[in-house]
DNA sequence: ATAACAATCCGGTAATCATTTGATTAAGAA
DNA sequence: TTCTTAATCAAATGATTACCGGATTGTTAT
């Protein structure tokens, strides 16, 4: 039956269409921006720190395996993530990537920052405190990416004004800072100012991304 | 920040190692009977039909990401998954290729079997049917991969023997065949047959992997 | 119209990857 | 010990990929 063997290799190829996607960095890190909503080429090209030229190579080849959709607005164009199990996907092999793999868990005890104990690690409690006000949580991505979504109870600060908005902190409650999600570093910056100035603060680890997925492990 | 950048392409370097496993069609394949049990490199190499040095460089590269585990048994070496959550994203993986790509739902169309209205597609009622013995389930993948896990109330009927023990099945009660997943072709074949042979049967999309893993989309 | 800008396309280079061939290790059997 | 089998390693191949520069397309502003 050489036929069923050449009908397999079609089959497994197509997989392979998207796992290809996800075998290099820069594109992981393109999709890990498009989770926080659509963005112009420019825009991701500057956050992912390369060329416009790069990046829209990089997304030619995410919109080749129909994982993103694009639609011109004016001069610009908007990428667009085609399906939230996009987003999905990209959470379940982050988070098996750091389950297995021991280099990537060291880099991230490196940049990780010293646990409160004044704040839980679990989501249930954290929300259940943030309703009730006794912590405050932060978003501190660029305030169109808190305006697509946001968690419950966030208030947006940007990383670029928190400095000149620490006054409407208050000092005598924790302050919870998340971004996009491990990878980003901004909430970590965010916590090493905050502490700097006297606030009670620790950050989330994850994003909006890996918040809504529904099976994912809690550390 | 150069500093920033470099700690961040680090880390989505780490992601894509796992990403990079993904990404070749012999290694997804692979992947896929590893979910079934472990295996030697000459078993895997038979059943994915190449060469054992071939498949010893694709199992080295899985290795290497710490996907899988090795013991020597005597003078085999056996592979297994080193985590669930391996074969969990390989399921993960095929469903959104499934979903997005339409190149792919064509060539499983192509190899798809009639449905058979007698027998119910979605899980729950299949199992009810099958402890109260309304249909007959039966695995046609090879004893041992049987041996390792099957689904509940399945009697094991390895598809090479399937010719020679069809005096073992009813020929009133509909029979359900499932096989490795929906890019092994052995279910497809066995539902054929037993056709060909006046039995009513209808085939199991899907295998012992995208069976528990929860989330997943019943269609 | 022309200019300015966003984004893609095209061609080339260096690096990486899949695969094959031949030699090598490691364990069990004669 | 030697022979056989299972599996890996090392080196070489052809194909693919990431990334750069230069030219090109499509859109808005002037």
């Amino acid at each position: 039956m050489k036929d069923a063997r050449k009908i397999k290799d079609l089959l497994y190829e197509q997989v392979a269409r998207i796992g290809k996607v996800f075998s290099s960095p820069k594109r992981l890190e393109l999709i890990e921006l498009l989770c926080q909503g659509e963005k112009t080429v420019e825009t991701l090209a500057r956050e992912a720190s390369i060329s416009m030229k790069l990046a829209s190579a990089h997304l030619r080849e995410l919109r080749g395996a129909h994982l993103v959709e694009t639609e011109r607005q004016g001069k610009n164009i908007l990428y667009r993530l085609a399906d939230k199990a996009v987003a999905d996907l990209w959470v379940h092999i982050h988070s098996l990537a750091e389950d297995r793999l021991i280099e990537l868990q060291i880099e991230l005890q490196k940049i990780a920052t010293q646990p409160n104990d004044l704040i839980p690690n679990d989501r249930e409690t954290l929300m259940k405190m943030a309703r009730r006000g006794e912590v405050v949580v932060i978003d501190v991505r660029p305030t169109e990416e808190y305006l697509v979504t946001h968690l419950p109870f966030a208030r947006s600060i940007p990383i670029d004004e928190l400095r000149q908005r620490l006054a409407e902190l208050p000092k005598d409650r924790p302050i919870v800072a998340y971004c996009r999600g491990p990878y980003c570093l901004m909430a970590v910056d965010a916590v090493k100012l905050l502490r700097k100035e006297g606030f009670k603060s620790a950050h989330l680890r994850d994003g909006i991304a890996e918040w809504d997925v529904p099976e994912i492990r809690q550390v």
